[in-house]
DNA sequence: TCGTAAACTGAAATCGTTAACAATTCTATT
DNA sequence: AATAGAATTGTTAACGATTTCAGTTTACGA
C-alpha cells in the first residue's frame, strides 16, 4: 500500500507538502501542488483513514439507526430511508446501518466511531438511546418521530394536516359517518393521525362517534380485527380511516371476508402509501408519507451539524400528500 | 477520552500489559489481567478503534453491498438480508451499506476499509465491481446470484427444484396447461426458473407450448402485460407460474381488469414469498426463497474466511419450500 | 544591492494502539 | 543457595496521517 511518504519521495518533497497539497491546503504553491496530485494519482495513492481519523478524531461514518430491524420497522421504510440518506451524503462517508434493539453496549457509540448519527425512531423506547448519544455530543438527527424536546434536530411529516386532508376529501365525496383505526397506542404518530382526523370531523360540524374509534397497533392483524368489529356495528360506517397502510390492507381483507364490498359499501383511506398500496384490489387511496424526502432532509441538516456544530437545533415538518385512487367511493347527498 | 495510557498509570503498570491485558494475551497472570480489567471498567474505557486499525490493518467494517438501492431490488430483499447479516455478526463490526451503482471511485473499496464484503448479487453487471473486490484481497462472499467462478464463494437458494416442486404441486391439483412470466431476459435467476418450470412439465409429459412462455422483467408492470397477453389467447393456460412475487401481484391485478377469476379461471404461482404475498386477494401461492438464510450462511462463510483465509470457496444451496395459499384451484379431471 | 515581509516548505511531535525484543521476576532443580 | 528456564512485564519503535513551529525562498520597495 503507498503512504504520502511515497508520494514525497518521487516527488522531491516532504511529506508534510505532500498531505497539504492533497488536502487543498492555500499554503501550496499551485504548480507543487499540481506536480503532487499527478504523482499521488499515477501512484494510486488511497489515504489510509485510520491514519486520518487517528490524528483528526473523526471516523467517516454515519450510523443509522432504526429502532429496530427485526419488527415493526416496514422494508420500504428502512429502503426509502437509506435512499434518501445516500442522495445526499457524500460517497466517502460510510453509512451503517443497525437496530436500536441490537445495541446491546452503549459503549461503542461514542463520538470516536460515528461522526454524526440518524435516528429513525419509531417508538419513544428509543429515547434512551437517542439522550446517550446526545451526551456523548455526537452530532445527532432525529427522524420520523415527533420529539418533545426542542433541544433536539427533528424532521417529521405533518401528519395531522395529511390526516385532515384526507378526510376533508372523503366528506366532499359526500361521507358522513367516518370510523377510524387507530395506531399503536402511546405513539406520537398515532396522536397526530387521530387529531387530523377529528380536526376533519369537527370543521364540518360530524359528530365524533365513539362506535366508530377502533384501536389498533399498526400491524396488519389488527386492522383486520378491527374492520372486523366495525362491520359488525349496527350502523356501520361508510368510511374507514386507517392509521397506516398494513392495517387498511388487513381492514381490506376484513371486507372481503364479510362480503363487503369495498368502496361500495365502505369506504377505506390508508397512510403512508407504501409501494404495494396501488396493487391492492382496489387500489388504496392513502397519504403518502415522504420518507425520502424526511431522510434527505434530515441528512442535511447533519451534514450542517457536521460542518457548523452551533447551528441551533429546529423542528422541521415535511408536507405529505394524498394519493387519491380507488378505496374512496363518491356518495349520493 | 481515556486511553490504556491513563488505564496503566493507575494500575501501576506499562501500557503494553493494559493492551495484552484487554485483549486476552496469555501473557498475562490472572490477578493483573483481572486488576487492569476491573479497572478499565471502572473508567470507562473504550478502544479506540482508528488506533487499533492503524496498527493492525483491520478495519471492524464489513460492507454490504446491492446491485442497486435506487432500483430494482425490493425492499422485502434488502431488509432481510440486513436482519439474516446482523444476527450473525459480532456486534462491534460495523456494516455498511452501499448500492455498487453508488460506487462511482473503486479505489475507496481497499482492505484498508473492509475487512470483508458481502455482495447481494442481482445482475451480471456487478461482476466488475466483485472482481476489483477479488483483485484487491478482500474476503468476499457473493449472494443470491449463481457465479460461474469456482474461485468466489457463493451462497444462493435453489430456486430450479423450488419451481419445479411448485409446478409438481400443481400438477397433482389436476392443472395440464401451464404458462410462465419469465423473469429479466440475462439474469442468471429467470434461467434457472424457467429451467424447473420446464423440468416438471418434462417430468410430467406435458407439452411445452410456445404461447405460454411469456416474457417478463420482474417487475409488477410486466407481469401485467403478460397476463393481459395470456388472457388474450384462444386457449388460455389453467396455470400461470410468474417467476417472481411482484409480477405475480402484477398478473393478478390483469386478471381483475379482465374480470377473470384467480383461481377459478386462472391458477396463480409467485416465487419469493414477499410480505405481502399473504394479503393479496385471493392470497398468493408461491415459493418461499430464503433470503435471511442466504444471508445468514454467507456471513458464516465471509466471518470463517476472515479466520481462515485458506477457506477454500464453495457454491452453497439453501432449499426454498412452497408455500401453498389460495391461488391454486383443484381441478376435477 | 540589500532588507524585510510574504510565501512556501520542512522537521519533529502527536494521535492510541500493537508488537518485537529486552529485561525482570518466579519456580523448581541441583 | 545458586541458577537455568519459564513466566511475566517493560521499553521502544512502528502504523500513516495532520499540525505546530521553525526554516528557507521569493518578491518588492528603498
Amino acid at each position: 500500500m503507498i503512504t504520502i511518504k511515497d508520494i514525497a519521495r518521487v516527488a522531491g518533497v516532504s511529506h508534510t507538502t505532500v498531505s497539504r497539497a492533497l488536502n487543498g491546503s492555500p499554503l501550496i504553491k499551485k504548480v507543487t501542488r499540481d506536480k503532487i496530485e499527478k504523482i499521488a494519482a499515477e501512484m494510486n495513492y488511497v489515504p489510509n483513514y485510520s491514519a486520518k481519523s487517528l490524528v483528526t478524531k473523526r471516523s467517516f461514518t454515519i450510523g443509522l439507526f432504526f429502532s429496530s430491524i427485526e419488527q415493526g420497522t416496514s422494508a420500504s421504510f428502512l429502503v426509502d430511508a437509506i435512499k434518501g440518506i445516500s442522495h445526499i451524503l457524500d460517497e466517502n462517508f460510510n453509512l451503517t446501518v443497525n437496530g436500536i434493539d441490537g445495541v446491546h453496549n452503549f459503549g461503542n457509540i461514542q463520538p470516536q466511531r460515528f461522526d454524526g448519527i440518524l435516528v429513525m425512531s419509531q417508538s419513544d423506547e428509543d429515547n434512551a438511546f437517542i439522550y446517550h448519544v446526545k451526551k456523548m455530543g455526537i452530532p445527532l438527527v432525529v427522524l420520523n418521530r415527533q420529539l418533545e424536546d426542542p433541544g433536539i434536530m427533528n424532521v417529521v411529516a405533518n401528519d395531522r394536516e395529511g390526516v385532515k386532508a384526507a378526510i376533508d376529501y372523503a366528506v366532499r365525496q359526500g361521507h358522513q359517518k367516518f370510523a377510524i383505526i387507530e395506531g399503536k397506542p402511546g405513539f406520537k404518530s398515532s396522536s397526530e393521525r387521530k387529531q387530523g382526523f377529528m380536526d376533519s370531523l369537527i370543521a364540518h360540524r360530524l359528530p365524533l362517534n365513539s362506535d366508530y374509534f377502533a384501536a389498533g397497533d399498526y400491524s396488519i392483524e389488527s386492522g383486520y380485527a378491527a374492520m372486523a368489529a366495525l362491520l359488525l356495528l349496527e350502523d356501520p360506517p361508510t368510511a374507514v380511516f386507517c392509521s397506516n397502510d398494513d392495517m387498511a390492507i388487513g381492514a381490506m381483507n376484513a371486507c372481503y371476508a364479510h362480503k363487503a364490498d369495498v368502496p361500495g359499501q365502505i369506504s377505506l383511506i390508508g397512510f403512508d402509501d407504501i409501494m404495494f398500496a396501488r396493487y391492492t384490489n382496489p387500489a388504496l387511496t392513502t397519504v403518502r408519507k415522504p420518507i425520502t424526502e424526511i431522510s434527505e432532509l434530515g441528512t442535511k441538516m447533519l451534514v450542517q451539524l457536521l460542518q457548523q456544530p452551533e447551528t441551533k437545533p429546529q423542528q422541521l415538518f415535511v408536507n405529505t400528500a394524498l394519493v387519491t385512487r380507488q378505496t374512496v367511493a363518491g356518495l349520493q347527498k
